[in-house]
DNA sequence: CCTTGTGAACAACTTCACAGCC
DNA sequence: GGCTGTGAAGTTGTTCACAAGG
Protein backbone atom coordinates (compact mmCIF):
# COMPACT_ATOMS: atom_id res chain seq x y z
CA UNK A 1 0.00 0.00 0.00
CA UNK A 2 2.85 2.52 0.91
CA UNK A 3 5.16 2.92 -1.71
CA UNK A 4 7.88 3.90 0.43
CA UNK A 5 8.16 7.65 0.07
CA UNK A 6 11.79 8.73 -0.03
CA UNK A 7 12.86 10.82 3.10
CA UNK A 8 14.01 13.83 1.52
CA UNK A 9 10.86 13.56 -0.10
CA UNK A 10 9.27 13.18 3.65
CA UNK A 11 11.05 16.50 5.08
CA UNK A 12 9.67 18.70 2.10
CA UNK A 13 6.09 17.06 2.27
CA UNK A 14 6.02 18.05 5.83
CA UNK A 15 7.23 21.50 4.67
CA UNK A 16 4.55 22.03 2.39
CA UNK A 17 2.01 20.44 4.95
CA UNK A 18 2.62 23.44 7.49
CA UNK A 19 2.58 25.93 4.30
CA UNK A 20 -0.53 24.66 2.92
CA UNK A 21 -2.39 24.89 6.57
CA UNK A 22 -1.30 28.31 6.60
CA UNK A 23 -2.62 29.11 3.50
CA UNK A 24 -6.03 27.65 3.93
CA UNK A 25 -6.35 29.69 7.35
CA UNK A 26 -5.43 32.34 5.40
CA UNK A 27 -8.28 31.55 3.20
CA UNK A 28 -6.55 30.96 0.33
CA UNK A 29 -8.07 27.78 -1.75
CA UNK A 30 -5.58 27.34 -4.02
CA UNK A 31 -1.71 27.02 -4.97
CA UNK A 32 0.31 25.97 -7.71
CA UNK A 33 3.48 24.16 -7.57
CA UNK A 34 5.38 27.78 -8.87
CA UNK A 35 3.80 29.66 -6.01
CA UNK A 36 4.84 27.23 -3.59
CA UNK A 37 8.59 27.19 -5.06
CA UNK A 38 8.79 31.16 -4.42
CA UNK A 39 7.20 30.22 -0.54
CA UNK A 40 9.26 27.31 0.08
CA UNK A 41 12.65 27.34 -2.36
CA UNK A 42 11.93 23.56 -3.04
CA UNK A 43 11.78 23.95 -6.31
CA UNK A 44 8.33 23.18 -8.11
CA UNK A 45 9.47 19.96 -10.09
CA UNK A 46 10.02 18.52 -6.92
CA UNK A 47 6.87 19.62 -5.59
CA UNK A 48 4.76 18.12 -8.41
CA UNK A 49 6.87 14.51 -8.07
CA UNK A 50 6.37 14.60 -3.71
CA UNK A 51 2.98 15.01 -4.18
CA UNK A 52 2.68 12.16 -7.24
CA UNK A 53 4.00 9.56 -4.78
CA UNK A 54 1.29 10.39 -2.35
CA UNK A 55 -1.20 10.02 -4.72
CA UNK A 56 -4.43 12.13 -6.87
CA UNK A 57 -5.46 14.93 -5.14
CA UNK A 58 -8.25 18.20 -6.55
CA UNK A 59 -5.94 20.29 -8.57
CA UNK A 60 -8.32 22.62 -10.05
CA UNK A 61 -7.24 25.28 -12.69
CA UNK A 62 -4.69 27.66 -10.92
CA UNK A 63 -3.21 24.44 -9.35
CA UNK A 64 -3.57 22.27 -6.02
CA UNK A 65 -7.23 22.89 -3.41
CA UNK A 66 -5.25 23.97 -0.37
CA UNK A 67 -7.44 21.81 2.12
CA UNK A 68 -7.19 18.60 -0.07
CA UNK A 69 -3.54 19.41 0.08
CA UNK A 70 -3.21 19.62 3.62
CA UNK A 71 -5.67 16.47 4.15
CA UNK A 72 -3.67 14.57 1.97
CA UNK A 73 -0.13 14.91 3.42
CA UNK A 74 -2.09 14.97 6.84
CA UNK A 75 -3.47 11.22 6.47
CA UNK A 76 -0.21 9.95 4.82
CA UNK A 77 1.80 10.63 7.72
CA UNK A 78 -0.57 10.70 10.58
CA UNK A 79 -0.42 13.98 11.20
CA UNK A 80 -3.88 13.93 12.43
CA UNK A 81 -3.01 11.38 15.22
CA UNK A 82 -1.82 13.59 18.59
CA UNK A 83 1.05 12.40 19.90
CA UNK A 84 2.27 12.94 23.74
CA UNK A 85 5.75 14.41 24.01
CA UNK A 86 7.88 15.53 26.76
CA UNK A 87 10.76 18.15 27.57
CA UNK A 88 13.57 16.96 29.65
CA UNK A 89 15.97 20.27 30.93
CA UNK A 90 13.98 22.57 32.42
CA UNK A 91 16.40 25.61 31.67
CA UNK A 92 15.94 28.38 29.16
CA UNK A 93 15.97 26.14 26.53
CA UNK A 94 13.82 23.75 27.83
CA UNK A 95 11.41 26.69 29.24
CA UNK A 96 11.09 27.77 25.91
CA UNK A 97 9.97 24.38 24.82
CA UNK A 98 7.34 24.06 27.87
CA UNK A 99 5.86 27.47 27.35
CA UNK A 100 5.33 27.49 23.18
CA UNK A 101 1.48 28.06 23.10
CA UNK A 102 -0.68 25.26 22.11
CA UNK A 103 -1.59 26.66 18.92
CA UNK A 104 1.61 26.29 17.60
CA UNK A 105 2.05 23.05 18.66
CA UNK A 106 -0.75 21.66 16.95
CA UNK A 107 -0.79 17.76 16.98
CA UNK A 108 1.47 17.56 20.10
CA UNK A 109 0.62 17.58 23.48
CA UNK A 110 3.66 18.65 26.15
CA UNK A 111 2.10 15.99 28.73
CA UNK A 112 5.56 16.02 31.28
CA UNK A 113 8.19 17.67 32.32
CA UNK A 114 11.79 16.18 34.05
CA UNK A 115 14.71 18.49 35.40
CA UNK A 116 17.49 17.20 38.40
CA UNK A 117 16.80 20.43 39.97
CA UNK A 118 13.62 19.75 42.54
CA UNK A 119 14.18 23.22 43.59
CA UNK A 120 14.25 24.87 39.98
CA UNK A 121 11.45 22.45 39.22
CA UNK A 122 9.06 24.34 42.49
CA UNK A 123 9.33 27.81 41.16
CA UNK A 124 8.50 26.63 38.03
CA UNK A 125 4.43 27.65 37.47
CA UNK A 126 3.00 25.62 34.26
CA UNK A 127 -0.04 23.05 33.70
CA UNK A 128 2.66 20.61 32.68
CA UNK A 129 3.14 17.73 35.49
CA UNK A 130 6.88 18.31 36.64
CA UNK A 131 9.12 14.99 37.61
CA UNK A 132 12.22 14.69 38.31
CA UNK A 133 14.96 13.10 35.75
CA UNK A 134 14.47 9.60 37.37
CA UNK A 135 10.83 9.15 37.37
CA UNK A 136 11.23 9.15 33.59
CA UNK A 137 11.19 5.76 32.46
CA UNK A 138 7.86 5.31 34.70
CA UNK A 139 6.50 8.27 33.66
CA UNK A 140 6.56 8.35 29.86
CA UNK A 141 4.98 5.21 30.52
CA UNK A 142 2.80 6.02 32.46
CA UNK A 143 1.40 8.55 30.17
CA UNK A 144 1.77 6.96 26.55
CA UNK A 145 5.05 9.73 25.42
CA UNK A 146 5.64 9.14 22.44
CA UNK A 147 8.90 11.86 21.82
CA UNK A 148 10.73 13.60 23.87
CA UNK A 149 12.30 17.10 23.74
CA UNK A 150 16.13 16.32 25.48
CA UNK A 151 17.57 20.17 26.66
CA UNK A 152 19.42 18.74 29.73
CA UNK A 153 23.17 19.49 29.94
CA UNK A 154 26.62 18.09 29.03
CA UNK A 155 26.73 15.79 31.80
CA UNK A 156 23.21 13.87 32.47
CA UNK A 157 22.71 14.10 28.10
CA UNK A 158 23.32 10.37 27.37
CA UNK A 159 22.07 8.84 30.69
CA UNK A 160 19.01 10.83 30.40
CA UNK A 161 18.49 9.45 26.59
CA UNK A 162 19.09 6.02 27.95
CA UNK A 163 15.87 6.17 30.36
CA UNK A 164 14.25 7.28 27.78
CA UNK A 165 14.61 4.62 25.21
CA UNK A 166 14.42 2.22 28.95
CA UNK A 167 10.54 3.82 28.95
CA UNK A 168 9.92 2.97 25.37
CA UNK A 169 10.46 6.05 24.08
CA UNK A 170 9.74 6.61 20.08
CA UNK A 171 11.85 9.30 19.17
CA UNK A 172 14.36 12.26 20.56
CA UNK A 173 14.86 15.33 19.27
CA UNK A 174 18.11 16.32 21.11
CA UNK A 175 19.34 19.64 21.71
CA UNK A 176 21.90 18.95 24.47
CA UNK A 177 25.63 19.64 23.04
CA UNK A 178 26.35 16.13 23.33
CA UNK A 179 26.53 13.14 20.73
CA UNK A 180 24.41 10.62 20.96
CA UNK A 181 25.28 7.08 20.50
CA UNK A 182 23.02 6.29 17.63
CA UNK A 183 20.43 3.40 18.43
CA UNK A 184 18.50 1.35 15.65
CA UNK A 185 15.69 1.22 18.11
CA UNK A 186 14.38 4.96 17.99
CA UNK A 187 14.29 7.63 16.08
CA UNK A 188 16.73 10.49 16.91
CA UNK A 189 17.03 14.25 15.68
CA UNK A 190 20.03 16.26 16.77
CA UNK A 191 20.10 19.84 16.92
CA UNK A 192 23.56 21.25 17.82
CA UNK A 193 23.03 25.17 18.11
CA UNK A 194 26.82 25.43 17.50
CA UNK A 195 27.41 23.25 14.94
CA UNK A 196 24.72 24.77 12.55
CA UNK A 197 26.80 27.92 12.97
CA UNK A 198 29.91 25.84 12.27
CA UNK A 199 27.45 24.24 9.37
CA UNK A 200 26.67 27.85 8.11
CA UNK A 201 30.58 28.48 8.36
CA UNK A 202 31.55 25.76 6.31
CA UNK A 203 29.11 26.31 3.62
CA UNK A 204 30.35 29.76 3.46
CA UNK A 205 34.03 29.02 2.95
CA UNK A 206 33.24 26.26 0.68
CA UNK A 207 31.05 27.87 -1.42
CA UNK A 208 32.29 31.55 -1.34
CA UNK A 209 30.14 34.59 -1.97
CA UNK A 210 27.30 33.69 -4.54
CA UNK A 211 25.83 30.93 -3.29
CA UNK A 212 22.26 29.25 -2.85
CA UNK A 213 20.65 29.38 0.57
CA UNK A 214 20.79 25.86 1.96
CA UNK A 215 17.22 24.50 2.53
CA UNK A 216 14.07 25.63 1.80
CA UNK A 217 12.32 26.90 4.54
CA UNK A 218 9.36 26.13 6.37
CA UNK A 219 7.56 28.05 7.95
CA UNK A 220 8.91 26.56 8.97
CA UNK A 221 11.78 24.38 9.64
CA UNK B 1 41.85 24.75 -6.05
CA UNK B 2 39.09 23.47 -4.21
CA UNK B 3 37.82 20.27 -5.61
CA UNK B 4 33.64 21.53 -4.56
CA UNK B 5 33.14 19.07 -1.68
CA UNK B 6 29.46 17.81 -1.74
CA UNK B 7 26.91 19.11 0.82
CA UNK B 8 26.09 15.99 2.79
CA UNK B 9 29.92 15.70 3.18
CA UNK B 10 30.56 19.22 4.55
CA UNK B 11 28.14 18.03 7.14
CA UNK B 12 29.76 15.03 7.96
CA UNK B 13 33.04 16.87 7.88
CA UNK B 14 31.51 19.28 10.47
CA UNK B 15 30.55 17.05 12.93
CA UNK B 16 33.63 14.72 12.79
CA UNK B 17 35.69 18.01 13.55
CA UNK B 18 33.60 18.04 16.59
CA UNK B 19 34.70 14.96 17.37
CA UNK B 20 38.43 14.87 16.65
CA UNK B 21 38.34 18.24 18.67
CA UNK B 22 36.54 16.59 21.64
CA UNK B 23 39.02 13.33 21.17
CA UNK B 24 42.22 15.22 21.38
CA UNK B 25 41.48 17.20 24.20
CA UNK B 26 40.19 14.34 25.57
CA UNK B 27 44.02 13.18 25.30
CA UNK B 28 43.30 10.60 22.41
CA UNK B 29 45.89 10.91 19.59
CA UNK B 30 45.03 8.19 17.01
CA UNK B 31 41.16 7.23 16.58
CA UNK B 32 40.56 5.21 13.58
CA UNK B 33 37.26 5.46 11.13
CA UNK B 34 35.78 2.51 12.64
CA UNK B 35 35.79 4.31 15.72
CA UNK B 36 34.13 7.42 14.43
CA UNK B 37 31.44 4.99 12.93
CA UNK B 38 30.71 3.97 16.48
CA UNK B 39 30.26 7.29 17.93
CA UNK B 40 29.16 9.06 15.19
CA UNK B 41 26.58 6.53 12.97
CA UNK B 42 28.49 7.69 10.08
CA UNK B 43 29.63 4.59 8.04
CA UNK B 44 33.32 4.10 7.81
CA UNK B 45 33.24 4.04 4.46
CA UNK B 46 31.68 7.50 3.91
CA UNK B 47 34.34 9.13 6.46
CA UNK B 48 37.15 7.62 4.10
CA UNK B 49 35.78 8.84 1.61
CA UNK B 50 34.76 12.39 2.62
CA UNK B 51 38.57 12.62 4.04
CA UNK B 52 40.04 11.71 0.74
CA UNK B 53 38.33 14.89 -0.84
CA UNK B 54 40.19 17.20 1.65
CA UNK B 55 43.85 15.98 0.32
CA UNK B 56 46.21 13.71 2.35
CA UNK B 57 46.79 13.52 6.24
CA UNK B 58 48.74 11.87 9.08
CA UNK B 59 47.40 8.47 9.31
CA UNK B 60 49.62 6.43 11.70
CA UNK B 61 49.19 2.74 13.02
CA UNK B 62 46.08 2.49 14.58
CA UNK B 63 44.27 5.40 12.12
CA UNK B 64 44.06 8.93 11.69
CA UNK B 65 45.99 11.45 14.26
CA UNK B 66 43.20 13.41 15.86
CA UNK B 67 45.33 16.52 15.94
CA UNK B 68 46.10 16.47 12.19
CA UNK B 69 42.08 15.60 11.58
CA UNK B 70 41.15 18.67 13.49
CA UNK B 71 43.67 20.69 11.87
CA UNK B 72 42.74 19.79 8.33
CA UNK B 73 39.23 19.58 8.54
CA UNK B 74 39.69 23.61 10.04
CA UNK B 75 41.81 24.75 7.50
CA UNK B 76 39.60 23.15 4.83
CA UNK B 77 36.52 25.46 6.07
CA UNK B 78 37.90 28.02 8.14
CA UNK B 79 37.33 27.26 11.00
CA UNK B 80 40.44 28.98 12.46
CA UNK B 81 38.84 32.21 11.57
CA UNK B 82 37.02 33.59 14.22
CA UNK B 83 33.17 34.67 13.35
CA UNK B 84 30.99 37.16 14.86
CA UNK B 85 27.24 36.49 15.93
CA UNK B 86 24.28 38.24 17.23
CA UNK B 87 20.55 37.42 18.67
CA UNK B 88 17.75 38.83 17.80
CA UNK B 89 14.64 38.54 19.88
CA UNK B 90 15.34 37.91 23.39
CA UNK B 91 12.71 36.37 25.14
CA UNK B 92 13.77 32.39 26.22
CA UNK B 93 14.88 31.06 22.83
CA UNK B 94 16.93 33.90 22.75
CA UNK B 95 18.24 34.14 25.97
CA UNK B 96 19.24 30.21 25.94
CA UNK B 97 21.60 30.91 22.80
CA UNK B 98 22.93 34.49 24.70
CA UNK B 99 24.36 32.48 27.85
CA UNK B 100 25.51 29.51 25.83
CA UNK B 101 29.39 30.13 27.32
CA UNK B 102 31.90 31.34 25.26
CA UNK B 103 33.64 27.61 25.61
CA UNK B 104 30.83 25.89 24.22
CA UNK B 105 30.66 28.63 21.62
CA UNK B 106 34.65 28.28 20.20
CA UNK B 107 35.05 30.07 17.11
CA UNK B 108 31.72 32.51 17.39
CA UNK B 109 31.85 35.46 19.29
CA UNK B 110 28.02 36.95 20.28
CA UNK B 111 28.49 40.69 19.73
CA UNK B 112 25.25 41.82 19.85
CA UNK B 113 21.50 41.20 20.83
CA UNK B 114 18.64 42.72 19.32
CA UNK B 115 15.06 42.95 20.64
CA UNK B 116 11.85 45.14 20.12
CA UNK B 117 10.84 45.46 23.65
CA UNK B 118 13.17 48.45 25.29
CA UNK B 119 11.82 47.92 28.45
CA UNK B 120 13.05 43.91 28.77
CA UNK B 121 16.46 44.83 27.40
CA UNK B 122 17.18 47.17 30.41
CA UNK B 123 15.95 44.01 32.67
CA UNK B 124 18.45 41.98 30.94
CA UNK B 125 22.02 41.89 32.80
CA UNK B 126 24.76 40.66 30.17
CA UNK B 127 28.26 41.45 28.82
CA UNK B 128 26.76 41.75 24.95
CA UNK B 129 25.48 45.24 23.80
CA UNK B 130 21.70 45.23 23.43
CA UNK B 131 20.36 47.08 20.81
CA UNK B 132 16.53 47.99 19.63
CA UNK B 133 15.45 45.67 16.02
CA UNK B 134 15.56 48.96 13.97
CA UNK B 135 19.16 49.48 14.39
CA UNK B 136 20.14 45.94 13.01
CA UNK B 137 21.34 47.09 9.55
CA UNK B 138 23.94 49.46 11.22
CA UNK B 139 25.01 47.50 14.20
CA UNK B 140 25.61 44.35 11.97
CA UNK B 141 28.54 46.73 9.54
CA UNK B 142 29.40 48.22 12.68
CA UNK B 143 30.64 45.36 14.16
CA UNK B 144 30.98 43.01 11.35
CA UNK B 145 28.77 40.90 12.46
CA UNK B 146 28.45 37.71 10.03
CA UNK B 147 25.52 35.88 11.19
CA UNK B 148 22.37 36.01 12.73
CA UNK B 149 20.34 34.10 15.12
CA UNK B 150 16.71 34.89 14.54
CA UNK B 151 14.68 34.09 17.64
CA UNK B 152 11.75 36.45 17.36
CA UNK B 153 8.31 35.87 17.00
CA UNK B 154 6.15 35.61 14.38
CA UNK B 155 5.01 39.04 13.58
CA UNK B 156 8.95 40.30 13.85
CA UNK B 157 10.35 37.71 11.61
CA UNK B 158 10.07 38.55 7.88
CA UNK B 159 10.77 42.45 8.67
CA UNK B 160 13.86 41.15 10.85
CA UNK B 161 15.67 38.73 8.44
CA UNK B 162 14.79 41.72 5.78
CA UNK B 163 16.65 44.08 8.02
CA UNK B 164 19.62 41.65 8.72
CA UNK B 165 20.14 41.38 4.63
CA UNK B 166 20.29 44.88 4.19
CA UNK B 167 22.95 44.91 6.78
CA UNK B 168 24.91 42.77 5.25
CA UNK B 169 24.72 39.44 7.01
CA UNK B 170 25.93 36.53 5.56
CA UNK B 171 23.82 33.67 7.33
CA UNK B 172 20.71 33.58 9.22
CA UNK B 173 19.82 30.39 11.88
CA UNK B 174 16.07 30.61 11.78
CA UNK B 175 14.56 29.54 14.69
CA UNK B 176 11.60 31.69 14.21
CA UNK B 177 8.02 29.71 13.31
CA UNK B 178 7.91 31.70 9.70
CA UNK B 179 9.75 30.23 6.42
CA UNK B 180 11.54 32.87 5.37
CA UNK B 181 10.99 34.00 1.89
CA UNK B 182 14.72 32.20 0.64
CA UNK B 183 17.05 34.55 -0.58
CA UNK B 184 20.24 33.66 -2.89
CA UNK B 185 22.68 35.73 -1.70
CA UNK B 186 22.52 34.59 1.92
CA UNK B 187 22.69 31.26 3.44
CA UNK B 188 19.84 30.08 5.28
CA UNK B 189 19.48 27.12 8.17
CA UNK B 190 15.85 26.73 9.19
CA UNK B 191 15.64 25.16 12.79
CA UNK B 192 11.87 24.76 12.90
CA UNK B 193 10.74 23.43 16.22
CA UNK B 194 7.42 21.85 15.44
CA UNK B 195 8.47 20.79 12.35
CA UNK B 196 11.34 18.49 13.47
CA UNK B 197 8.56 16.98 15.76
CA UNK B 198 6.57 16.34 12.90
CA UNK B 199 9.31 15.19 11.01
CA UNK B 200 9.61 12.11 13.44
CA UNK B 201 5.99 12.08 13.32
CA UNK B 202 6.24 11.56 9.95
CA UNK B 203 9.10 9.19 9.48
CA UNK B 204 7.95 7.22 12.60
CA UNK B 205 4.59 6.47 10.37
CA UNK B 206 6.52 6.34 7.10
CA UNK B 207 8.62 3.47 8.73
CA UNK B 208 6.85 1.96 10.81
CA UNK B 209 8.64 0.78 13.80
CA UNK B 210 11.64 -1.03 13.37
CA UNK B 211 13.85 1.44 11.12
CA UNK B 212 16.99 3.50 11.58
CA UNK B 213 17.42 6.73 13.17
CA UNK B 214 17.66 9.82 10.96
CA UNK B 215 21.42 11.00 11.96
CA UNK B 216 24.36 9.99 13.34
CA UNK B 217 25.50 11.81 16.39
CA UNK B 218 27.64 12.68 18.75
CA UNK B 219 28.59 11.01 21.59
CA UNK B 220 30.72 11.83 24.25
CA UNK B 221 33.49 10.43 26.10
C1' DC C 1 47.33 -8.38 10.54
C1' DC C 2 45.37 -3.96 10.88
C1' DT C 3 44.60 0.22 8.77
C1' DT C 4 43.76 3.97 4.84
C1' DG C 5 42.67 5.57 0.18
C1' DT C 6 40.19 5.25 -4.17
C1' DG C 7 38.42 3.93 -8.75
C1' DA C 8 34.54 1.46 -10.21
C1' DA C 9 29.74 -0.32 -9.44
C1' DC C 10 25.66 0.88 -7.56
C1' DA C 11 21.68 3.23 -5.66
C1' DA C 12 19.17 7.28 -4.68
C1' DC C 13 17.35 11.43 -5.74
C1' DT C 14 16.47 15.33 -9.08
C1' DT C 15 15.57 17.36 -13.28
C1' DC C 16 13.69 17.20 -17.69
C1' DA C 17 10.26 16.98 -21.17
C1' DC C 18 6.14 16.27 -22.62
C1' DA C 19 1.39 14.11 -22.64
C1' DG C 20 -3.06 15.13 -20.74
C1' DC C 21 -6.49 18.12 -18.57
C1' DC C 22 -8.76 22.20 -17.18
C1' DG D 1 -2.47 29.06 -21.91
C1' DG D 2 -1.32 27.48 -17.67
C1' DC D 3 -1.30 23.72 -14.81
C1' DT D 4 -0.51 18.91 -13.13
C1' DG D 5 1.40 14.22 -13.33
C1' DT D 6 4.95 10.99 -14.71
C1' DG D 7 8.15 7.94 -17.25
C1' DA D 8 12.77 8.57 -18.87
C1' DA D 9 17.23 10.73 -18.59
C1' DG D 10 20.64 12.67 -15.89
C1' DT D 11 23.12 13.86 -11.80
C1' DT D 12 24.68 13.23 -7.37
C1' DG D 13 26.04 10.71 -3.51
C1' DT D 14 27.04 6.04 -1.38
C1' DT D 15 28.82 1.48 -1.05
C1' DC D 16 31.91 -1.93 -2.46
C1' DA D 17 36.21 -4.22 -3.03
C1' DC D 18 40.67 -4.29 -3.22
C1' DA D 19 45.49 -2.38 -3.80
C1' DA D 20 49.02 -0.41 -0.88
C1' DG D 21 51.35 0.78 3.33
C1' DG D 22 52.52 0.88 8.23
Amino acid sequence: MKKSIPEPAVERLSKLYALASRLRRGGKELVSSAEMELLTGIQAHNIRKDLSLLGPLDSGKGGYSTESLENLICSTFGFDRKRKICVAGLDMLGMAMLNTPDSALSGFEIAAGFDSNLNRMERISTKVPLYPLYEIEDRVRQHGIEFAVLAVGYENAQKTADRFIAGGIKGILNFSPVMLAPKKSILIRNIYLVEELRLLSALLSKAGAGEASTEGLDIEK
